[in-house]
Formats: C-alpha cells, sequence, structure tokens
RNA sequence: GGAGUCUUAGCUCAGCUGGGAGAGCAUCUGCCUUACAAGCAGAGGGUCAUAGGUUCGAGCCCUAUAGGCUCCACCA
C-alpha cells in the first residue's frame, strides 16, 4: 500500500497520462441534462495559422479554472471548443508558401487556391489544438468546431439573407480602407493609426480670371496637404461660408495645375478656418471627409489609383507610378511651375492595416455593408443595463465609446479564403439576387445564367455566431435551448469591438438573448521589459517550452497569480520558478503525510479514521478552522471573478499555515508519544486538510492535484468530479483559532529571544501542546498560555519530557538552557496596548457612524428593512467587541 | 481633441466594500534538520507620485498638479 513517491516533482509524463485519462473517461463531455444547471463557456476560437503563445495560455488557464471549478461544484459545466480559419491572415500565409514555390496566387486559380487552403487547415488546424491540450484545458473535444464548417457556413448564409432581407446589409459605393498588399477592402476596426514624420506641402492653385477664362498669373490660392499625388484626383477646393478673407472667392474657380482642370470653389462649413490657411482641397474619391463634401455640392468623384496603389489612367501622364513615386513627381513638378510655396516638417497618424502594417489607402468602392445604427441599440442597452457583465467594469467605458459612435461595417474582402458572399448577378440583366442557393432563374428578366459575387466575407462576420452556431444553430437543438446564452466569455480586450460587440448585437439579433452573462477580460502577457511579445522583436517566451521545462501547472499558476482583470502583465522565468517550488511543496507536504499514515499503520497499527469530536486537539480544530474560512473566502473570490487572489490564499494557505506551522506543530504528536487516538487525530486532520486544500487548488493545477489526490486514495477516482469543498459551521472553531494565533505569536517572541541569545538554532522548534482540551481551554481563559515546549526534533521525547510544566509560560528547551517565559512577556505590552488603543478607536469611530445613521430619520425611512437591521446588528457587534477590547486595556 | 488607466520595498506587482502596508524575486544572517536546499528560521528595506479636501480614521473617496501607458477620434 506504501507508494514511493519521488523526492522532487517531476511533471514529466505525468501530464500526459493524465490528460489521456481524463480523455478516455470522458470527464470534458457535457450532454444536456435537465437535472443538473448548465455552465457554458465558449472558446475564442484561435486561427488555424496559430500557434500557441502566452495570450492563448493565459486566455485558456482562465477558461479552464471557471470550467474545472463549476464542474466541482456540480454544475453541468461545457466548455465549446474549436478554430477559426481566419480569413486574411491565412490566406496571407497562404500566399506566401506559395510565393515561395513561385506560384502566383492569379495563376493558381480560385479552385486550387482553396484546395491548398484546405490542406494547410488539415495540416495546421490541428496543431493548435494539441497545444492546447498541453495545457490541460477541459474542452469537450467532441463537440469541435471549425468557423468554415457545414454548420457555421449555413449559419452565415442563414445570416446574410436574414439581414439582407431586413435591410441591415446592403451593397453601395461608399469610402472604404483599402489595403494595396493585401489587396482588398479592411473594415475600420482593422485600421490602425501610426505616427509618421511626414511633410505638409504648401501648394497653390490659380484662380480663374473671371473675365479672361484664362488662370490668373497674379491670383493664387494657397493650401497644405499631406498627402499631394490625390490633387490628381481634385474636384474642388473648399473655404469655409464665412471666412471673410474668402468672401470675395465665393462663385469662382481654380485651375488644377499638372490636369489642367477647371475646378469649382465651394463654401462647406467642414472647413476649418483656424487651421492652416482655411482652404482646402476636395478629392472624393480618396478622402473621406472630402467624399462628404463631394455629396453635399454633388462633385464628380475621381478614381485616381489603382487596386495596388499606382496610379491610374486619371492620373494623366502619372499613370502606372507608385503612389510614392507619382508623390515626389508631382512635387517636382509643383515647384518648377513656381506654385510649391514651401515644405514643413509635420508629424501625423497615417492609417496602416493592423496585419501587415501597410499605408491604407482610403478609396471609393462598390462593397457590402452592415447597417450599425438599429443593430446596436439592444446591444448598448444589454450592457448599460447590466444584462450583460464587463469584468473590470470600466471596459464599459471603452465599449460604449464604440457603440455611440459607430459606423457601417464593411464586411466584404477581396480574398478567396473565408465565406463567399451569397449573391448572384444575373449575366443577362445585372439583376442582383441573394439567396440561400444559387438561383436558377433570374426573377426579372427569367435570364439563367448567374454568377456569383467573387468576395468572401470579413472572418468576423462568422465569429460574431459563434456562441450560437456552435452550439447547433440554425437548427432549434436541445443543445442551444439549454446551454445558450452562455456564462462567461473570456478573452483580451484588444479584441472588444472586432469580436465581443458583434458578437452581442448578433445574439440579440438572431437569438433575441444575450450569448453571454459576464465577459471577464484578460490583459496582455508582455516580456520582462514590459514589451509586447513579438515575432520581429523575437522576445517572445514560448509557453511549450515553459510547459516542457516546469510543467503546465507551473507555468498556468504563474500566469493567474496577481493578474488582475484587464490589466497586463509581464512574464519572468523567477515567477515560474516559484510556482514549479509550490508544486514541489505540495508534492513533499503530501509525502509528508503518507509516510506518517504507512509509519503509524506499521508501528501502531493505526488505519486512519475520523476522530471522535474530543479527540481533536486545538491546532486540529485551528487547522480545520483556518480551512473552512479559506474554501468560503475563496469561493467568493471566484464568485467575483477575482480569480489571482483566490489563488494567493490558496497559496498562503498551503505553503505558510498548513506545511510551515500545522505540519511542524503536529510533528511531536506523532514522534514523541504514544497517544494512537491523538496521532489518528493528527493523520486524519492532514489528510483530510490536504485533500481540500487540493480541491481547491485544482481549477488552477489540475495535474499535480489529480496525481496527489489519486496517489492518498486509492479508491477515488479523479479530483475533477469529487466535489467542491464548502463552509461549514461545524468545523468554524473560533476559539481554537484564536488560542494558536496566541501560540504562534508566542513562538515567534521565542524565536526573537533565541536569536538574540545567540544560542544555537533549531529548525525542529516545533511546538508541542500536550495538554488536553480542557486544560488548554482552562489556562487560556485564565489570560495564560498553559504550556507550549520548544524542542530539537531529534530527540524531541526526551526534550519533552524533560521540559517539566510551567503553567504559566512558554518553555523553550535549547542544548544547554531552559528558559521559562511568562506569556506576558511574550508580546510586547507597550506594542499590544497600542494596538488595542488604535482597536478602540476604531470601534468607536464605528459606533458614532453606525449611530449616526440610526438616528438618521431619512435613513431609517428609506433604507431597506435588512439594511437597517444590518446596521443595528453591526452597532451590536461593535458595541460587544469594544467592551472586550477594555476589558483587555485594563488587564495590561 | 475625448476617454480610460497607472504611479505602493532595489525590481515586478497584489491590495476585493475606507480600519493590519503585503507577495514573489533580489540583498543580508544562520542552518544538509527523517516531507521538501526547488527547503527552513530570521533581518533589513516603503512620506503608498505631489498638494489640498472629506472622515473618528485615507494606499483606497473627492479636487488639482506632474509623469508614464492604453484606447478612440482626427485637421486637410
Amino acid at each position: 500500500m506504501a507508494k514511493e513517491l519521488a523526492k522532487t516533482y517531476d511533471p514529466k509524463g505525468i501530464e500526459d497520462r493524465l490528460y489521456q485519462k481524463w480523455l478516455d473517461k470522458k470527464y470534458f463531455h457535457a450532454e444536456v441534462d435537465h437535472s443538473k444547471t448548465p455552465f457554458t463557456i465558449v472558446i475564442p476560437p484561435p486561427n488555424i495559422t496559430g500557434q500557441l503563445h502566452m495570450g492563448h495560455a493565459l486566455d485558456n488557464t482562465m477558461q479552464d479554472i471557471l470550467i474545472r471549478w463549476k464542474r466541482m461544484q456540480g454544475y453541468n459545466a461545457l466548455w465549446q471548443p474549436g478554430t477559426d480559419h481566419a480569413s486574411i491572415a491565412t490566406e496571407v500565409k497562404i500566399i506566401e508558401t506559395l510565393k515561395k514555390e513561385g506560384i502566383d496566387k492569379n495563376d493558381l486559380g480560385r479552385e486550387k487556391f482553396l484546395e491548398r487552403a484546405w490542406e494547410w487547415k488539415k495540416e495546421y488546424g490541428g496543431r493548435i489544438v494539441s497545444q492546447l491540450k498541453k495545457m490541460g484545458s477541459s474542452c469537450d473535444w467532441d463537440r469541435e468546431r471549425f468557423t468554415m464548417d457545414e454548420g457555421c457556413n449555413k449559419a452565415v448564409t442563414e445570416v446574410f439573407v436574414k439581414m439582407h432581407e431586413k435591410g441591415y446589409i446592403y451593397k453601395g459605393a461608399r469610402i472604404i480602407n483599402w489595403c494595396p498588399v493585401c489587396n482588398t477592402s479592411i473594415s475600420d476596426a482593422e485600421v490602425e493609426y501610426e505616427e509618421q514624420a511626414g511633410h505638409f506641402w504648401h501648394i497653390k492653385y490659380p484662380l480663374i480670371d473671371e473675365t479672361t477664362g484664362e488662370p490668373s498669373k497674379t491670383e493664387f490660392l494657397t493650401f497644405a496637404t499631406t498627402r499631394p499625388e490625390t490633387m490628381l484626383g481634385d474636384t474642388a477646393v473648399a473655404i469655409h461660408p464665412d471666412d471673410e478673407r474668402y468672401t470675395h472667392l465665393h462663385g469662382r474657380k481654380v485651375m488644377l495645375p499638372l490636369m489642367n482642370r477647371i475646378i469649382p470653389i465651394v463654401e462647406d462649413t467642414y472647413v476649418d478656418r483656424e487651421f492652416g490657411t482655411g482652404v482646402v482641397k476636395i478629392t472624393p474619391a480618396h478622402d473621406p471627409n472630402d467624399f462628404e463634401v463631394g455629396k453635399r455640392h454633388n462633385l464628380p468623384i475621381i478614381n485616381i489609383m489603382n487596386d495596388n496603389a499606382t496610379i491610374n489612367k486619371n492620373g494623366g501622364k502619372f499613370e502606372g507610378m507608385d503612389r510614392y513615386e507619382a508623390r515626389a513627381a508631382i512635387v517636382k513638378e509643383l515647384d518648377e511651375a513656381g506654385l510649391l510655396v514651401k515644405i514643413e516638417d509635420h508629424v501625423h497618424n497615417v492609417g496602416t492595416h493592423d496585419r501587415c502594417k501597410t499605408t491604407i489607402e482610403p478609396l471609393v468602392k462598390e462593397q457590402w455593408f452592415v447597417k450599425m445604427s438599429e443593430l446596436i441599440k439592444p446591444a448598448a442597452e444589454a450592457v448599460k443595463k447590466g444584462e450583460i457583465r464587463l469584468i473590470p467594469e470600466r471596459m464599459e467605458k471603452n465599449y460604449f465609446n464604440w457603440t455611440d459612435n459607430i459606423r457601417d461595417w464593411c464586411i466584404s474582402r477581396q480574398l478567396w479564403w473565408g465565406h463567399r458572399i451569397p449573391a448572384y448577378y444575373c449575366q443577362d440583366c445585372g439583376e442582383t439576387v441573394v439567396a440561400k442557393e444559387a438561383p436558377t432563374v433570374c426573377p426579372k428578366c427569367g435570364g439563367k445564367h448567374f454568377e456569383q459575387d467573387p468576395d468572401t466575407l470579413d472572418t468576423w462576420f462568422s465569429s460574431a455566431l459563434w456562441p450560437f452556431e456552435t452550439l447547433g444553430w440554425p437548427e432549434q437543438t436541445e443543445d442551444l435551448k439549454y446551454f445558450y446564452p452562455t456564462d462567461v466569455l473570456v478573452t483580451g480586450y484588444d479584441i472588444i469591438f472586432f469580436w465581443v460587440i458583434r458578437m452581442i448585437f448578433s445574439g440579440y439579433e438572431h437569438m433575441g438573448e444575450k450569448p453571454f452573462k459576464t465577459v471577464l477580460f484578460h490583459g496582455l502577457v508582455r516580456d520582462s521589459q514590459g514589451r509586447k511579445m513579438s515575432k520581429s522583436l523575437g522576445n517572445g517566451i514560448d509557453p511549450l517550452e515553459i510547459i516542457d521545462k516546469y510543467g503546465a501547472d507551473a507555468l498556468r499558476l504563474t500566469l493567474i497569480t496577481g493578474n488582475a482583470p484587464g490589466n497586463d502583465m509581464r512574464f519572468y522565468y523567477e515567477r515560474v520558478e516559484n510556482s514549479r517550488n509550490f508544486a514541489n511543496k505540495v508534492w513533499n507536504a503530501t509525502r509528508f503525510i503518507m509516510m506518517n499514515i504507512d509509519q503509524a499503520a506499521e508501528k501502531s497499527g493505526i488505519t486512519v479514521h475520523e476522530p471522535a469530536a474530543g479527540e481533536l486537539a486545538p491546532v486540529d480544530k485551528w487547522i480545520l478552522s483556518k480551512l473552512n474560512t479559506l474554501v468560503k473566502d475563496v469561493t467568493d473570490n471566484m464568485d467575483n471573478f477575482e480569480l489571482g487572489i483566490a489563488v494567493q490564499k490558496v497559496y498562503d494557505f498551503i505553503w505558510d499555515e498548513f506545511c510551515d506551522w500545522y505540519i511542524e506543530m503536529v510533528k511531536p504528536r506523532l514522534y514523541a508519544t504514544d497517544d494512537t487516538a491523538s496521532q489518528n487525530a493528527a493523520l486524519w486532520t492532514l489528510k483530510t486538510v490536504l485533500i481540500d486544500a487540493l480541491k481547491l487548488l485544482h481549477p488552477y493545477m489540475p495535474f499535480i492535484t489529480e496525481e496527489i489526490f489519486c496517489n492518498i486514495q486509492d479508491e477515488e477516482e479523479s479530483i475533477m468530479i469529487s466535489s467542491w469543498p464548502t463552509y461549514s459551521e461545524d468545523r468554524n472553531y473560533a476559539k481554537e483559532e484564536h488560542d494558536i494565533e496566541l501560540i504562534k505569536e508566542a513562538v515567534r517572541g521565542v524565536r526573537n529571544i533565541r536569536t538574540e541569545m545567540n544560542v544555537p538554532p533549531s529548525r525542529k522548534a516545533a511546538i508541542f501542546v500536550v495538554s488536553e482540551d480542557a486544560d488548554v481551554k482552562r489556562t487560556f481563559e485564565e489570560g495564560k498560555l498553559f504550556f507550549a515546549s520548544l524542542a530539537y526534533s531529534n530527540d524531541v521525547k526526551t526534550q519533552a519530557d524533560k521540559s517539566g510544566i510551567a503553567d504559566d509560560a512558554v518553555s523553550i528547551v535549547i542544548p544547554g538552557a531552559t528558559l521559562y517565559i511568562p506569556f506576558a512577556e511574550l508580546v510586547d505590552i507597550e506594542k499590544e496596548k497600542e494596538r488595542l488603543n488604535k482597536e478602540k478607536a476604531r470601534l468607536e469611530g464605528e459606533i458614532k457612524r453606525s449611530n449616526g445613521m440610526l438616528s438618521n430619520e431619512r435613513f431609517i425611512s428609506k433604507a431597506p428593512a435588512e439594511k437597517v437591521a444590518e446596521e443595528k446588528a453591526k452597532l451590536e457587534k461593535y458595541t460587544q467587541m469594544l467592551a472586550q477590547v477594555e476589558e483587555r486595556l485594563a488587564t495590561l
């Protein structure tokens, strides 16, 4: 029965073995079961191009903690996994691979390209999943989904058609953000602004002489621009209607140089009179604001750019030049023509594509959009009313900032890898048909030739449906009815706009119900210098390497401790080492317990069993009581999603209270007495406390806790399916808690004296409570510590025997000297007085406040009855406490 | 321009509803001691950014200032 455990904990081998066991036993699998309450989390689907990084590690650790905890609490816990096709990210990767083979995407053709993409998915889609398994993630893998699987395709088409019918999806020519490298439009959310040093080119256009109709040689209109090349597409110049400097120009025209086009001067309040010269060139095709101005004044839209950001035929002689070449050429020509006034240095924000960092080009294009104004309303309401809770709360500000300023969502992408837009164009009459299936006959002209829209949808269009499409939607499945809405969404704050908001409005629109009750945000994991981990910096730390070296438990613990929701954290190897050390500590505490259980069985024939109430020593009650409080605190913290605080408490309990105090205090009983009942009580307490502590720790460190749990009790199948400890009034031993805290205080005092005396120290300075319960009780009631002895462990028994009894002192036995220290001297009386006086002042303050509230008529009449009762109870409690404090002060 | 957030020990950070100033790492002292040297027992180290205010009491609440970070918008 004795299992030999290694001296240090080595997670290698153990983790994989246990994960396989959990899989085999189907512990992760959840089925509809109306006798249980569901608890659901959908995973933020990682990209199939992805490799597990620290962000994933943190994200999934948090989810797994919640899921394992709820599962132990008896909920029907479902963690729905899956992966995302990540259209643009994947497409870019495939293009790169093709390039290495010397193949161009367009030469390959759409069909062949998609074949390659699916091959890619097959090869890499599973990689991240196996990595998640390494983390210990208890996902229901039987339910694994993919954003482009059959069900998701169906959901996407359904949504598109439905929203099109409702008029929420439309096609239109608008200014969109164009990425000339990826060759596709992108949404506003994908634009990242970056401060860049640039220039301000001050340029002047000649006015048209009203009499001759020729460009004036003397009259010019000067303005500044950061993008001079766009002048090729200028169709007006704008001034503010009330700008007195330019009143004389109302209704006049200017000559657009280089293009020799006469364009009007328009008056528009968009122009800021204070800025620059108060004159703005208007390029409707290449600037969102100018586009709006153009619409108001019916200006023509001249697109001067090709999709690859070279100048097109509308750019005259600049045709074919890259946008930056054209810029240089145009500036040069303007200068030669004497129209360049000056060049200033200028720092401005440039929009770039968040994936490839290319400067985006605003272009007018026909694209598909989702009209947001109506859809967003319930989504904003939900958070406002608290129906969906964001943690930390401050994220709400971010959220509303977006919902209040929402713009229509450009959803079409000029990519191949993704959900193809279900719009079909009649080749005979040009009619557009949006339908779930390709139409056969044109409803307008009866034509039979259709071509499907070549574009695909934004990746986030499908991920927005994730919480319900993974549960079977659009079918009304039992799963959907039972598991939806999900409970918690765990994700980084960086995708609140991309994903979280879009899921919320989609949930309300298509399900008529929120997709989740709570959103728990975490921050970024940065390197030790606080930098973002990135490939280009090469400062990324691979979670798999950490797991390999320290174990998944250590990694998980590191990521979750001291990490408050929504806050970024730095990653230190020292902290992983500390976590690993903690695992070892737990391991060795277990070894101690198992060894002693075995020894007791061999030597005294003890089979550990629950002791009778009277057999528990004060220290046993103390640790049981501490554990009891811990259970309550940890559960409360977890209820509030304070995972970092919760695990910190478990850590402190195990290391400080249980290992450093309880185990040390209990040793003399095990080694130096023959009292088998007492020994049984100690062993039972050790085992009981350990097991409950392991349960509390299990969500955080699943592997080691499982390994120990099953080692120490052969009969138990798994800690995963054991029940979460609950607070019990029966284990609340306030008196013993107080007594032992005093003893701890005394021992500390003794230790200090030891140090001052320069006596050889002893690690095994274990406290040895010899008395029976009743004696301890009696002496404490008299305000004295009955008996405690400190002794070397080597000959602890003899020393304890020799030390004798002094009933008003702590005795410490050290070689060559025996000290008897009156209890009263062990604590610094002055310090104690100071502490008590502080406490007294505090209580008096509380009583004053309480009295104030209770004598306030408005409070009594308006506050809910329970509040008032609560306050009365408080007052009573404080009054009692004050009396106690005063009593103690009097004895000193 | 708008908003958020941070400033606590040498470093990195916790600190939940206002009452004890804390952890890990680092430093110093002493210990191979029958669970654990990946350990044990101790020590040093803080005007909780600054200045006011509210309170019996402020790291926590309010106001202002300084500095850092982030998000959003964007002026041509």
